[in-house]
DNA sequence: TCCGGAGTTTGTTTCAGAGCAACGTTTGGT
DNA sequence: ACCAAACGTTGCTCTGAAACAAACTCCGGA
């Protein structure tokens, strides 16, 4: 088990207004794990037991049809809480999530949560923050998905990921986790020909720059125009 | 303003836990509105100053996109809450809600949720199980659209409404509220004409019966099956 | 009773994108 | 250093469903 620090928590949003002595109380109750990349922290169906809370890396969360597909419902960056279904009441996890590159999470027993939400304050407010913020964002997806060309959904995929991880570099912004096409294609509801066609098309046209499981987006600008969003 | 009864909160889970004292405070507290068919509640975009409870009715709660699409992403029924943005500290509603059919709805101002989550035992618990459970349905819905053919969700979406609002008549499960294709074709993300031919085709193979703006689905089984669920 | 608009049906045309197939390339394990 | 597996590319075919077009039917209001 890593050595956990006071300074992990203290910066982030559900756990910044706690006392020093609140922190240390939260990281003495909790299980620190590493993931590699490809690792199933928790799977659709089973049990929800534990909360959990993203110190390092990416997670995808991931439903899986009665048919085998396969689709990413949103990507998880570090020091978002995930895998909260025990505070929504819910007895098993909706979705499962893996790690899209090595990844660090601490977790809580379910049962916690309730003392977490009455004895720290600001803690319930953040966290319910993060949960409409997701909601909004799954809304935003599905309108996306049920309106939109394949080449703007795909356009968006990349900015959304771009969004979230990206990390400026000299030849723009580069995705910070591993990603193939055929992830792209599990986000945007098409197969990986179709996201590998529009790619090379791209980055023929300079728009973006991809090695295999890694995007740079070189043009963000025309990216945005792609993907049809207006403002 | 209609006449407010305790019986109208006490059997409605959110409350059911509660003193006719406190029931009282709480009705004193809500304006009622009466909403026509095709009334709009709150508009995307707005302030969220306001949570509601729908009394009797239906709604759809539809986002629109900046080309002018909409998409309706879920329905709500009597006796469930909506429009609770403020609870997820949200500054604004994330989507418009259109009264289906004749509706009546309870709303209290936005500043009183805390409130209501401190002083009322079981409400904060009921509520967010019920945010837990539209998270999974907007998941599922996403995950649907992403993976299965237009006939396949329009058959879903047609046993999503028949479970959520239908009365069993002699004919077969009937959908409570006005629906039209096109109301269809903006569940499933297609086009009112694809909707009318298979309506079509259906109501020749038995399966459904519908006139405008009403439904029956008369061979549910069958329905499932056309659904593609297995289980 | 007639009119107009909203909702529905049906036919035809068109094309984006899925499906299939085959091959090329990178990577990590032994 | 090699091999196998994972990942990516590209061409071709074919179909599901959108787009376009044109009536038809029902309903409410003047």
């Amino acid at each position: 088990m890593p050595k956990l620090d006071q300074s992990l928590l203290s910066g982030l949003p559900p756990f910044s207004l706690l006392q020093p002595q609140q922190i240390r109380e939260i990281l003495d109750h909790a299980v620190s794990r590493r993931y590699e990349e490809g690792a199933t922290i928790f799977r659709e169906g089973h049990d929800a037991d534990r909360f959990y809370l993203l110190l390092d890396g990416y997670l995808r969360v991931v439903r899986t049809t009665p048919g085998g597909d396969q689709i990413i419902v949103l990507h998880i960056s570090p020091g978002q809480l995930f895998g909260i279904a025990p505070a929504l009441q819910r007895a098993t996890y909706p979705a499962t999530s893996i790690a899209a590159a090595e990844s660090i999470a601490l977790s809580w027993p379910a049962g916690l949560w309730p003392e977490f939400v009455s004895s720290y304050p600001g803690f319930a407010t953040e966290s319910y923050k993060t949960l409409g913020q997701r909601l909004g964002q799954i809304q935003e997806t599905l309108t996306e998905m049920a309106t939109q060309a394949v080449e703007k959904r795909i356009a968006c995929a990349l900015l959304r990921m771009a969004n979230q991880s990206g990390r400026k570099t000299a030849e723009g912004i580069e995705i910070a986790f591993p990603v193939t096409r055929q992830n792209i294609s599990e986000m945007t509801g098409t197969t990986l020909h179709t996201v590998s066609r529009l790619l090379s098309a791209w980055q023929k046209d300079g728009v973006v720059q991809s090695t295999r499981k890694h995007i740079v987006v070189t043009d963000p600008h025309r990216l945005v125009i792609l993907s049809g969003i207006q403002s």
